[in-house]
DNA sequence: TCATTTATGTGTAATTAATACGCAAATATA
DNA sequence: TATATTTGCGTATTAATTACACATAAATGA
């Protein structure tokens, strides 16, 4: 048998959401192949680091930018997918918080952008199936696990968390239902601070309670919306 | 930058059910390491086949089958999940029909075996989370996809179908209402073929309507038990 | 300062979906 | 031919989802 000379790479699909809309992270390739063209940041694996620590090393370096959740997508091995040779790719998709988002979006503008997920452009290698099935992912993900509020700043009013579900569902939401449905679900914990952005009445402030939920998850409470 | 030297392989957790027992195909390895320990089939890719086709081929040359359904599962990527050096599995988990099953059960029966999912051995390697997290995921799936048709014959009862979930979800199903709610998805054709196991009532035989699930799947109709 | 605009916050009725439950029909077996 | 075994079916109850409208708190502008 012939030597394996397959090469590993990660990439990440990192998403970002502020005001009704998502984002994702691209950079603009400096090298061949692609050069100059729009690329989802990663690269290869070293021989002793996980994959994970992988993702957010090529993360750090590509885009200076810290994910606040991480997960497996999928691993993409089409021979053809890169023209460098067999390069197969363990794509993940990384969620990271508003403020992450607006301070990455200040520094080294021209090389790496935020885009948003209905205005892409095209993109290296077979990035554009990668990220069509990350969105897939998150879209489905936000039903059944509460991974929402991870784009979310950590205090919020619940008006944020209500336009983050219709912009990911695609569709418009009750207040009053979705509100009674995520309340009832026993993780939100709400604050006794009040935020008021602009005109109309001040919002109340909640609080995901990770650790209920993973305390209801483990009595196999399950999350579902 | 050092050459990376990290070696890529495929997994694959293979299911068969029958008479309400779902079992998974091992082989017993024949060289180190973890010589003569019970693993889940696989081997390292070939530099131009498809992860699939590399998993197709690993289960043939190993044991002889041909799975019936095939999807990728979670890649595993631990540094030092292999003593032999970093190697990173992309895991599978296959599905085969009863004839399958019975067939392959009959060959080679020294070097490899169907086993309980609930009696295993000690696996090598990682194999065992492996196996663990493919179960799960086999379990969680049977309720959203209309995969639990794949590991029945093409023609069966219903109450094969109704003893598969209750198997798979490890609870006892109210008969009338499971029966209900899986005519009403509209995906099974009801034959004029009758079959008669002992004594009883002889059952009407049911087929899966793959197509007529598609054309549901792309209106958005889900699948859901 | 008062009227208007804007966004938040809440309850109840109607509909739909899920669950609980028992008996008749068709065959094998004793 | 009586008994055991498995399939096949309907209806009533309960739980979950959906539909829907008005009051409250602040900002804005006349």
């Amino acid at each position: 048998m012939s030597r394996q000379t397959i090469r590993l790479s990660v990439d990440a699909v990192v998403f970002g959401y502020e005001d009704g809309k998502i984002s994702v992270l691209l950079i603009k390739r400096k090298f061949q192949p692609f050069k100059n063209e729009w690329a989802i940041p990663g690269g290869f694996v070293k021989n002793t680091e996980s994959l994970e620590a992988s993702v957010e090393r090529e993360l750090q370096e590509e885009t200076g930018i810290k994910i606040n959740y991480l997960e497996q997508l999928y691993t993409f091995g089409n021979p053809s997918r890169d023209p460098r040779g067999r390069v197969v790719s363990v794509a993940y998709v990384g969620l990271v918080r508003p403020n992450m988002f607006k301070i990455s979006a200040a520094t080294d503008a021209k090389q790496v952008q935020w885009f948003n997920i209905n205005d892409l452009p095209k993109l290296a290698f077979d990035h554009k199936e990668i990220l069509a099935t990350a969105v897939k992912r998150l879209q489905a993900k936000i039903t059944y696990e509460p991974i929402g509020f991870e784009l979310l700043d950590k205090k919020f009013p619940f008006s944020d968390l209500e336009k983050l579900y219709t912009t990911l569902l695609g569709r418009s939401i009750d207040r009053r239902n979705f509100r009674k449905k995520i309340i009832s679900l026993n993780v939100l914990d709400e604050l006794d601070e009040k935020v008021s952005k602009g005109s109309g009445r001040p919002a109340n402030l909640f609080q995901f309670n990770k650790k209920r939920y993973f305390q209801l998850k483990k009595e196999g409470i399950i999350f579902e919306i």
